[in-house]
DNA sequence: GGCATATTCAACCATCCGGTTGACGATTGG
DNA sequence: CCAATCGTCAACCGGATGGTTGAATATGCC
């Protein structure tokens, strides 16, 4: 278990953790607030938190009596390049995602009305 | 529960089956030569390969009595494409990420031919 | 001080996971 | 045909995981 790849990964193996994880690409929350959405008692979600703060896929800082979860990125990143390692599938990279935003920009200022949908 | 990104990264979340996989990127491997190098009981093996076939990851193919493991690389596609969706957060969130991955994963049966890649 | 809020701790439970061993079915080949 | 090889199945084991509840610890507020 001293690898990284294997927290990281077993840190990800879980969707409740995932969805976590999507939670925080907004915005830093309080442990509290990640809970809510759940049907799951505190105590198991802030388990949860503390798996991936082990993995480093998160940082906790306690300002007064709220403990702030924050995302890291940089943790996901190492799993990432060594996923890329076995990319003959490559095509998919940063630079595709972003010439698809400015795609997409470009297509939501001609049509404004029909992008609000925020399902799931 | 079946979300496939969870069997995928609960494969890789074990550092036997990234070797595993590893050992498979060079050439097809035989149950047994895989387990060659292991301090590994071969039903040991067997089982990590059953894992790794179930996440997609490999296939096996029996020709005799020798079944054949294949790595199967576009299993971690998905997975990988998740990740990189953390790799820059920005207001552009997981509305526009998920919208990105449908236009993705459709356009990647017709465009496999265009994409640049570097390294390797 | 005293109460509400935020979060974790501790104990407990069911289940899954990684591993073993031994028996078994299938296939090859002398 | 018989024996060896390839691989899985079945049962079992210890330990990790995901979840619960209830008590405990901080902190904030009036």
């Amino acid at each position: 278990m001293t690898d990284p790849l294997d927290t990281v990964f077993a840190a990800l193996a879980d969707p409740t953790r995932r969805t976590i994880l999507s939670m925080l690409l907004e915005d830093d929350m309080a442990v509290t607030d990640v809970a809510e959405p759940f049907e799951m008692s505190l105590a198991g979600i802030s388990k949860h938190l503390t798996i991936l703060a082990g993995a480093g896929l998160i940082t906790q800082e306690k300002r007064g009596r709220v403990k702030w979860c924050k995302l890291e990125p940089d943790a996901m990143r190492a799993a990432s390049i060594w996923m890329q390692g076995f990319g003959q599938f490559e095509p998919v990279n940063l630079d595709a995602f972003e010439r698809f935003l400015e795609a997409e920009l470009l297509g939501a200022a001609a049509d404004t009305s029909e992008t609000a949908r925020q399902g799931d």
